[in-house]
DNA sequence: ACACAAAAATGACTAAAAGTCAATATTTTT
DNA sequence: AAAAATATTGACTTTTAGTCATTTTTGTGT
């Protein structure tokens, strides 16, 4: 039988899943390699034959979670009729605040784990081999600029910014519930994405 | 001779000064404890006395060195006559990015290293101890909104949400130029401050 | 269906680093 | 200047990472 590229192989995927789940519970620190291993219930060198060290994991696991979540988001707008472009941002925005919001360990391990450039640098090797969805957010922001005759003297920027700000200020308002709870804090933060597209 | 509170032990400084010019040069990954003693020119045991692991003296040197910066700053804001509160956020967030950009291996380790949830943490226990400045950016921001007679419906989400965004979006524009070269991307960063404060 | 080759998996092993602590030195107090 | 408190030491133990010769599984050609 041919091998599916498609598919991971079944103990990577146990590795991710364990590792997730330690990381998660125990955090990053304090989860040995043998650890991993043994609740994946596979060898010790297996875990190097997919991983190069335990920062591998951790990186790949925030690049495939995160990733997840966001092409989540977007297959859900795309089901509604939404049609302005600065609440189709803030449609995708909503749903991943509410899902961290309801995912806290989920959040708190990404928050406490994710570094930009670590994180851009692993989702684009793993689109190199095909293994993670691309950037569909900058097409739909680009169509629906296009789309609806909006102004922007660079979109690519008014979209990093609108990115890097929910996701800076998002975390701290749910784990820490400052500068506020993020229900209070929503407004303000959809406010400004609104400025930030149409001013 | 009775000790002096306000300095931080000899060994403790030049086991800080020993652990940044390894992080900064080899890695934070790449650099054992015991380097760092040897580089300080200490026994292995006194680095537990003054740090509990190797998490710890990163953590504290990102606050020490991110805080330094700051009041650095905001010291040189004083002796200018800027007195428009924009402009004289815009000043401080100007001379931290010089700053920065004259120093990217300083910019790397931060942005390499830095969660928000661990910076946060780490400045208040400095700050609880004394060993540290304290917030003078919310004040001065504070004060300048009384003043000038600025209407913000929440001053303090607002700064919260300048900081989120230069830092996060500087990083990457020193580091990677992405989404811009930060000379470029410095004119959008600064009308988005503006706005957020007059608008 | 079998042989063969390639890839994946194993776990005992080595190497490296973390962390401890009883002994010693230094500093502070009385 | 003795006693008490604090800081420092580095040999040692413990923990964890990472290797690799061997075995098992999977895929391929005839």
């Amino acid at each position: 039988m041919k091998k599916d590229m498609n598919k991971e192989p079944e103990k990577e995927s146990r590795l991710l899943e364990s590792g997730f789940k330690l990381f998660i519970n125990k955090g990053f620190q304090d989860t040995s390699i043998q650890e991993i291993v043994d609740d994946a219930g596979v060898a010790k060198g297996t875990f190097y034959t997919y991983f190069k060290d335990k920062y591998d994991i951790r990186n790949k696991l925030i690049a495939k979670k995160s990733n997840k979540l966001f092409n989540d988001a977007y297959k859900k707008l795309k089901k509604t009729d939404i049609n302005k472009l600065d609440e189709q941002v803030i449609f995708i925005v909503d749903y991943i605040i509410n899902y961290l919001e309801k995912n806290k360990l989920l959040l708190q391990f990404i928050s406490k784990n994710l570094s930009w450039g670590i994180y851009t640098k692993t989702i684009n090797e793993l689109y190199q081999k095909n293994e993670t969805e691309n950037n569909t957010i900058l097409e739909l922001f680009l169509n629906g600029i296009k789309e609806q005759n909006i102004k922007l003297e660079n979109p690519e920027v008014t979209l990093y910014m609108i990115i890097e700000l929910v996701s800076s200020t998002c975390f701290n308002s749910i784990l820490y519930k400052e500068p506020l709870p993020i229900n209070e804090f929503k407004p303000y933060l959809y406010n400004e994405i609104r400025k930030l597209i149409n001013d």
